[in-house]
Formats: structure tokens, sequence, C-alpha cells
RNA sequence: GCCUUGGUGGUGGAAUUGGUAGACACGCUGGAUUCAAAAUCCAGUGCUUCACGGCGUGCGGGUUCGAUUCCCGCCCAAGGUACCA
């Protein structure tokens, strides 16, 4: 007896692939490499749902096919182990971090292992782990002792930089660095003292510490980068985010932007992924401009209030200035009569939030400072304004504004009536403003009317630089990431403080290891919850962490350094340990380097890598930063670290919703009042909430016994209303294909379903309404992995996941529809026990018959199908052609080795256990993991009939069979003869006919 | 607003350079088998019409012998982004 027990089945080859390393990868291979990586999970509690395995389903098919085509394939797998959730979780039970983590990463290991994927488990990496995070903080490290050259567009080793200060100073210097640093010669940098020199140098370092504006969420008690707020809310958990100056670390990525932006016409990345990523960085080209301001007799006062325009073209439409309210210049310029105005301004705006500000864009303000500046150009006298449509954080915080040529500018001015010159060649501005470039003739405009935009931005730039008062420019909106964190569960920094300075600790005593602490809060102080811990100060003398208590007072008098100082308090973000895991991979167990560089070199970086569209801003951006940082000091040779990659559409839930209404009855006659919940149908539901019908069925309620007294005339019409109306979710485990509720169990379920009457239909039961949403345990629509390789084998809802529908596409979750590929498999199985040829059904019957050719052309077809399918990641469609040649060998009473064999290397990316079991009953005793991918072969395919469609106008009528090798007029002569081809002619004389040979017919008239 | 991706039966979705629209499944209907159910198998299933036929890939045009596919103009949905000067 031989049925397809999928459950022994898979158990039996999971434990075969781990006992014998099946897939695990080798560093050194006469076989080309081949990186095939997923996004790593967050281990959270709640476990895997089927929506989490799609991408890696689908990576695994590919590094599968890759193995068969004769690859060395890396494909590993590891967590993302640090992170808010279980440090929320730890503040609420007193658990430590690290005990969850693990508990979970062995529930989400245990649940991999029954999809069967062919990871390398021995290259697993966890960024909490403290081997793991030491390279982590030795990252840090290399980013504090570097800094970023403009010429060669490169970051060095900050030695170089202080070796040319030594020499030259800053003289000249062409970094990227925060603020504009004054220049100093190299005398006078020998003459800083050390503490001056490195709070110079902190400037220039591609990680430092600086005060900024960043955002703050209260309830979190951490700050966010830009990437993790959401609409104004912190991505998780959804709470306010208020702007707050904060020292911290932040990343220097700015000064890779246009790197990162050319970096990716490169990639073979979705276009709409590269799109998001070029927005973020927001690449604007334009100019500055400089203003100088004037006092009452037109004479400069020393100010310069510069500009940043992407529109230079239009300077001489500029009839006004606009600064940020917070631009530190409208103190300056303000003048005494408008003093009071532009305080009021200032105060009601700063009192607004960020949210109140967005939401406010309708609303014009703005005031008048009473101060002028000139027109580097034309000299003019220009009204300087303050406007809260300005945004102090981009560009220098003040715009020229030019109110024919941008609708915001042309706004403020009709607002405030400020005049509005247009500049335009034969151009309406009367009603709004001409924010058209292409095909736009300057006029109005002295020695540029006339030219195009782009010719009139080059002359204007090149009369600015000529008179100092601007030049070309080019503006980013990627700002720097900030990267402290005021968390628990995240990586220590390699740093203490001396006399208020940062100091990294040598590599050679890390890594830091996370301290102990006895709570997970911020202290009473308001540190982070580092502050709490007993040992977290640095001796010098011993490098070792030694008890806080001990930190050297010697800031106070009488007190002795005894070298021993205060550890860094906040811990790194989230991306920090995600930024460079996929060179880990590469090497994961040394310990001497974060990967060796025999390694680095043999699999450069990752071919294809798979994962959600949710890090395109963040992860995506952070570690190709990372990479092109340690590709430019020597650690790395490339610099970019993934290749292709693909986003798996988002699996939806399909919630099972209980429609209710809750009617309270008041009779006056009779002092009875009630109060009554109903579960009703659906399509009641739907009537009652579109008004169709005031009364629901009274006879419900007249069967029941809480109305036997009931007169049902006094029925409150109201009563049957929309606002009775809710839905409530129930559970998707208690309803079945059908959506009939299990009433029994949802009651044990939620005990509110006891005081609910369902009202049932015909058969007697209870009917759900479907939804479609995002799964999640709240919604109550989560489907388990588990419970479908039990009930139906991994195998099943591999071939599932993917025949759902395209792999980038979202898509709803229908338990109902696996059976199809379920029962597929069954007839796969079944083809391989046939009671052809002496088969005796039920028993393993694979003969050395050679095949027909109709099983050949299917096995040739299935093969070419499937690679194409493979290679262009369309792996829907692959299993549907599964399914045909299944079909079509079983209908064809197929037994040869010749075709079945081959066939289950094609399913076995797809379907590896089934695969791997009917390949060792033909006789082998390798894994089929290491078989050849089967060659195609055009010749089977060949075929001398053709099937012709013939239409008519267009239009398909019937088809003939014809011989492919007849010429063009053959076949018209042929088809023109028909008897149907006269039918419906119905007499006419075509005026043409078209023959495609092997294709098509098309006769018109 | 801007950018990106989409829009095909009751449902998920096929259709590689313009050439038989709806492959493959789910669901549904009918039948076989079964004491019965499950499982399995067979037939049918875009809409409309008794039928001949007509209509059909978001909408309106266009190119073509022929358009889901190419072009123009709209509508709708999802995702990204936004007083970014």
């Amino acid at each position: 007896m031989s049925d397809y027990h999928f459950n022994s089945i898979e158990a039996k080859w999971q434990k075969y692939w781990a006992e014998n390393q099946i897939f695990k990868a080798e560093n050194n291979s006469e076989k080309p490499k081949y990186y095939v990586l997923d996004m790593f999970p967050y281990p959270s509690g709640a476990g895997l749902h089927v929506g989490h395995p799609l991408g890696y389903i689908a990576s695994d098919i590919y590094a599968r096919y890759k193995r068969h085509q004769g690859f060395n394939v890396l494909h590993p797998q590891g967590y993302d182990s640090f992170g808010l959730p279980a440090e929320q979780y730890a503040i609420q039970t007193g658990q430590h971090p690290a005990k969850t983590t693990k508990e979970n990463i062995k529930r989400y290991r245990e649940q991999l292992d029954k999809i069967g994927f062919s990871f390398d488990w021995s290259r697993e990496v966890r960024t909490s782990d403290s081997e793991y995070y030491k390279w982590t903080q030795w990252i840090f490290i290399q980013l504090f002792e570097s800094w970023y050259c403009n010429i060669h567009e490169q970051a060095f080793p900050i030695s170089e930089l202080i070796e040319i200060f030594n020499e030259e100073g800053n003289i000249g210097l062409n970094a990227k660095c925060g603020n504009k640093q004054p220049e100093f010669s190299a005398d006078m940098w020998n003459s800083f003292s050390e503490e001056k020199q490195q709070k110079i140098l902190l400037n220039y370092r591609l990680t430092y510490l600086a005060e900024t504006e960043v955002n703050w969420c209260p309830q979190l008690g951490t700050v966010l980068a830009n990437d993790e707020i959401v609409n104004g809310v912190s991505e998780r958990g959804g709470f306010p985010v208020v702007k707050k100056k904060m020292t911290q670390w932040s990343m220097r990525i700015s000064v890779f932007a246009e790197r990162l932006l050319n970096g990716l016409n490169h990639l073979d990345w979705s276009e709409s992924l590269k799109e998001t990523q070029r927005n973020w960085i927001g690449k604007s080209v334009g100019a500055s401009v400089e203003f100088r301001v004037v006092n009452e007799k037109e004479e400069f006062k020393g100010i310069v209030i510069k500009t940043f325009t992407t529109r230079p073209d239009t300077i001489y439409g500029v009839t006004f200035l606009t600064l940020a309210p917070e631009n530190e210049l409208v103190d300056k310029i303000t003048t005494i009569e408008q003093r009071v105005e532009v305080a009021k301004y200032i105060t009601t705006t700063a009192k607004k939030s960020e949210r109140e500000r967005l939401a406010d864009v309708k609303n014009i303000t703005g005031v008048f400072t009473g101060a002028y500046a000139k027109h580097p150009l034309t000299k003019e006298l220009i009204p300087i304004w303050i406007g809260d449509y300005v945004l102090a954080g981009y560009g220098t915080g003040a715009v020229m504004a030019v109110p024919c040529g941008d609708q915001r500018d042309y706004d403020f001015a009709k607002h405030f009536n400020i005049p509005i010159k247009n500049i335009f060649e034969g151009v309406d501005i009367s009603e709004k403003a001409h924010t058209e470039k292409e095909g736009t003739i300057i006029a109005n405009s002295d020695f540029i009317s006339g030219y195009s935009y782009k010719d009139a931005s080059n002359k204007v730039i090149e009369a600015l630089e000529k008179n100092h008062r601007g030049e070309k420019e080019i503006n980013y909106r990627l700002r720097d990431a900030v990267f402290s964190r005021q968390r628990y569960w995240g990586e220590p920094f390699p740093v203490y403080y001396k006399n208020g300075l940062p100091q990294m600790i040598a590599e050679e005593y890390l890594p830091i290891r996370l301290p102990e602490v006895e709570k997970y809060l911020p202290t009473e102080t308001g540190e982070p919850p580092l502050g709490r811990a007993i040992n977290w100060a640095w001796d010098t003398n011993t490098n070792k962490i030694v008890n806080s208590k001990l930190i050297s007072k010697a800031e106070l008098e009488g007190y002795e350094d005894n070298g021993i100082y205060p550890l860094e308090l906040n811990t790194m973000p989230g991306w920090a340990g995600s930024s460079w895991y996929m060179f880990r991979y590469m090497d994961a167990l040394n310990n001497n380097e974060f990967a060796s560089k025999e390694a680095m070199d043999y699999w450069k970086n990752v071919d294809l890598y798979i994962g959600g569209s949710e890090h395109a801003t963040g992860h995506l951006l952070y570690s190709r930063f990372w990479t092109k940082f340690l590709h430019d000091r020597g650690f790395l040779k490339v610099d970019e670290p993934f290749k292709k990659l693909i986003n798996q559409g988002m699996i939806l839930g399909e919630s099972a919703f209980v429609n209710i209404i809750d009617l309270e009855f008041n009779n006056n006659e009779n002092p009875l009042s009630l109060r009554l919940t109903y579960a009703i149908s659906e399509s009641d539901y739907k009537k009652i909430e579109q008004g169709e019908i005031e009364k629901v069925d009274l006879d419900i309620f007249k069967n029941h016994k809480e109305f036997k007294d009931f007169n049902f005339e006094m029925l409150d019409k109201s009563s049957v209303d929309k606002k009775n109306l809710r839905r409530k979710h129930v559970l998707v485990d208690y309803v079945d294909n059908s959506n009939i509720l299990d009433l029994v169990g949802v009651r044990q379920w939620d005990p509110e379903f006891n005081l609910i009457e369902f009202v049932l239909n015909l058969d007697g039961n209870y009917i759900v309404s479907r939804e479609v949403e995002k799964m999640s345990k709240s919604k109550y629509n989560v489907v388990n992995p588990d419970d479908i390789c039990k009930q139906y084998g991994a195998d099943t809802l591999r071939l599932y996941e993917m025949f759902l529908g395209p792999l980038e596409q979202a898509k709803p979750w229908s338990t109902a529809g696996i059976t199809g590929v379920h029962s597929f498999l069954k007839k796969f199985w079944r083809l391989y026990h046939s009671p052809f040829e002496g088969g005796q059904g039920d028993v393993f019957n694979i003969t050395e018959n050679p095949a027909s050719k109709e099983s050949l052309k299917t096995l040739h077809k299935t093969i070419k199908k499937v690679q194409e399918d493979i290679e262009n990641f369309s792996f829907n469609t692959s299993v549907s052609t599964f399914m045909i040649a299944v079909n079509e060998l079983t209908s064809q009473k197929c037994t040869s080795k010749e075709v079945l064999e081959p066939l289950l290397i094609l399913l076995s990316p797809y379907a590896p256990h089934i695969a791997e079991e009917l390949w060792s009953k033909l006789g082998h005793s390798e894994s089929i993991s290491t078989a050849a991918f089967p060659k195609f072969e055009e010749k089977y395919l060949i075929e001398s009939m053709k099937k012709y469609p013939i239409s008519f106008n267009g239009k398909m009528r019937f088809t003939m069979e014809l011989p492919l090798d007849l010429s063009k007029d053959e076949i018209e002569s042929v088809v023109m003869s028909h008897k149907k081809t006269i039918h419906y002619l119905e007499g006419r004389t075509p005026k043409k006919v078209i023959v495609v040979p092997g294709k098509i017919v098309n006769i018109v008239g």
C-alpha cells in the first residue's frame, strides 16, 4: 500500500538534509558562485503566518534551481534579533529580552524547518549575539575614524586628515563636513588644544556626535529616524513624534547622496523601488543666490541672506524674500517698528506642532520684517517677509520668492498684496502661477529675455558667479541619520567619554557587551536604561568595564584623574546590525575579522535579494551606504550589496465577520424593555445599512421566548437603524471553506457570542462575511503555516503560495483553494504508482520502456516553460505547467523513466520532499539536489501540422488543421474553398486575405 | 499635487515580439461511485439569447487585415512622497 503520505515523507527528508548538511555552501569551489538571500526576520512573539514564507519559498526555489544548474549556492538565514517589541515586553513582564528573543527564535526555527528550506544553517547570524555585534561596533569605530574627501569622492582614514591639518591646515580642503568650518592654518592647528582639535575633527568624521533636532517619541522614550516615522507618528505603536534638540550620534550618510543616487542606475531593482530611493535622496539642481540686507540709507548692513533656487532663470521675477520663522537671521534684520508683530508671529507658529503645520497648508500666514535686501542683479530693493511655508530644515531656510513662477509664492503675494511681476512671454498669470519649465520663454528680464529656461539659468548662474552673489548648487533632501536610541535592547556603543569628548575603545577589547539592568525603563533622571547598570564605566588602566561609582571626578577640585570614565548610555538603532549582515554570512564564524578577504572576494555581493518593499528607504539605503563606506576603506571589493532585488507582495488575510445588530425594544403599554443582540445575514445587514429595510424580519423575534408578550406593532422604527449595526471579527479557525461558522467553538472562544442570538439560514447555519485585510493577530485572520503543513504538507504549502499569483503582487490568502494543488501532488504521486504497463496501482511503477513521442513532447515543453518561468520569477505559471504535464502524462499512460525521471528534477525546487522520495525510489542514493537540470531539446517540439484559426474581419470563426510546410498561396486556396468559409462569407467577395504561415488566416471583406 | 505600479469571468489568475481572450485552479451545476460522508472520477460553466447570433480585457478615441498588448485623452485602485523652493 503506497498512498502519498506527505507527513512521513517530509519529516524523513528534512531530517536527511539536516543530518547530511546537504545545503552547506563551501567557500572554496570550482563551481561558479551564486548568492541568494532573504531579508532576515525579526523573531516576533507571534510566530510566522503564511504571509512570511512567501519570499523564502521563492528564493528557495531559485536557490535549488541554481544548484541544479551547477552553481555553488550560498543561501543562508538568520535573525534581526535586536528591537523594540522584545524590549516593550521586557518592560511589561521584567523578562530579559535575551530570553524572550531566544524562545522566539526557537519557535521560528521550528516553523521554518517544517517548510523544507535549503538554508545553510551553519552560517546563521543573530544581530543580538555579542560575537556578531562585536563587528557592528567595529564598523562604527571605522566610521568614526574616517572622513570624506570631495575631490576623490571617497572616504579616507581620519589620520590622513590630521596629517593634512598638521601640514596645511584646512585651507583649500574640499571635505564633506557639518557646518562650514572656519579656516585655520597648519600653525594654528598645531597650537590648538587637544580638546579643540577633537571638536574640530568631530565635524569631519563620518559618524559624529552633535546637538541635532531629532524626532522624539515621548511614549517610546526614544528618538526615531525619518524612516521610522509614518504620517507623523511612530512606525511602531503609532505614537506622536515631536521635534527636540538632543546630543546624538549621527551617520553622515548625506555625503554619499550622489553615489547612492548614481549607483541605482546599475542595479537590477524594480523601477518603483529605485524611484522611491531617488525621491528619498531628493536631488535638486539649482543655484544659491545671495541677497544683501540694507539699512534705511540703502547701505549694506553686513548681513547676507542666502537662498536656494532650482529656477535661476526666474531671478528677474523676484518681488520679495521669505524666511522661515526659525531662521536665525530674522532677529538680526527685523526693524524696530515690526518687532512686536514678528515676535507675535514666531510665537504662534512655534506653538503649532509639525503635524498641525502640515495639516494647515491652505492657511497662508506670514509677516513683514520691515527690512529690505538688494537684488543681486537689478539692485532693486526687495522686501523681506517671514512665512511658515518656508521650512527651516531644507536648503538655507530662505527663498527668493517668484510669485509668477511658483504657486506658493503666488498665493503668498496675493494674500499680502505684494506685487507680482510677469517674466514669461505670452503667459497669463492673472489666475495662477506659471510653473511649467519646458517651452517657456523668459521676458522682461534684461540680458536673459528671449532665452529658454535652460539657457537663461546658465546665463544667470554665470553672472552671479562673476559678481560673487551666488553659484551653481545642488541640494539633497537626504539628511544625516540619527544613530542613537535611548533603549536597552540594542548594540552598545564602543565609546566612553573623557572630559565630555567621545573616545573609541580599541578593537582588541570588543565586544562591549550589553550590561545587566534591573529594569528596562529610563532612569528617574531621564537617562536611557543603560544608566541603571551598576557596571557601566570604562577603566582605561585595565581596559575593562567596571563599577560606575568609580568614575573619575577629575573635573571636581581635589580629585585626581583615575582613568575610569563613563560609557555611552545610548544604544544603536535597529538598522545597525542589518546594514552589513549580508557580508557576515560569507564567513559567519570568523573571530578575527567581520569576514575574511578570501570569503568576500569569492562571494562578492548578493546576486538575488528577496524581501518586503517596506525597507525601501531604511534598510536598503543604509546597507548601501555602509557597503560604499566599507568599500572606500578597502574592506570590501564591491560597492553595492544587492545586485538584483525582488519585493514579494504581501499576502493578505481573509477576515471573517459576524454581522451584528443591537436592538432595543421599548413598549409604552407594557413596561417591558429589552436589549437584544442578533447576528444577522450579510444581505440583511447591507439592506439595513443602506436604509432599504426599516424592520428586520420580525418572525425571528416572535419565535423567541423573550418576545412572548411583546407587541410588535410598537417596535420603534429607529431601533432598526444603521447606528445599531456593528461587525465583529471572529477567529478564522472557526469558519470552514463554505464560510459556515462553528457556533459551539466560537462561543467557547469569546463568551460574548453566548449573548448573541444567531439568525440561521435555511440549512441551519450562520454564514460569516468575508473581507480582505492585512494578516494580523488583532484581526483574527492569521493562518498558520504549521497547520497547513500538517493538513496538506509542506510541498502543498510551497506550491500553493506560488500558485496564488505573481510574486511581487499583493494577494489574499484563501485556504479553500489549496485543494487544487494538493490533488495535483496526489495525481503526481499516482503517476509514479500507476496501474499502466503492468503496474499494480499503489505500487511504484516506472519502466525502462521508450517514451512515446507525445510524452517526450510534454516533457520538453515543460522543461522549456519551467526554466523560463524560474528565470523570470514567474513561479505561479510554472505550477500550472506542472499540472498540465501531469494531466497529459496521465492520459498518455506514461510510465517511462526517460520522461518521469527528469520531471522529478523539474519539480524538485518547488516540491523538494516528494521529488526526493520518488528520486530515491528510482534507486538514486544521492540527494536529488545534486542532479543536473534537464536539457531542453527543440527537436521534440517540432510539429508538422498546425491548427489554423480562420478569422473574418479579425473575429475567429473556426479552425483548420493544415500542414506547416504549405505556402501562403496554398493555404489561401485551401481556406477559401472550405465550405465554412463560403458559409461565413455569405456570398460576399473578400477584399483581402491575410495569411501568416504558422499563425493565422484573416479574411477581410 | 507629483512619482510608481496596476485595472481581464462569481474568485485567484493565464495569454514571451500585435495573431484562437479567459490557460491552470477555486467555486458552482449535473452525473458516476458510496448505506452515507469524505475522497475520487466524468460532463458543463465569460455575459446575453429558445436559437441564429450579438457583446465582451476600467472608459472614450486612434493606428492596424487584426489590439488585453502600440499611441493619445480620461476614470478608478494600491503603494511611495510632499509647503523640498
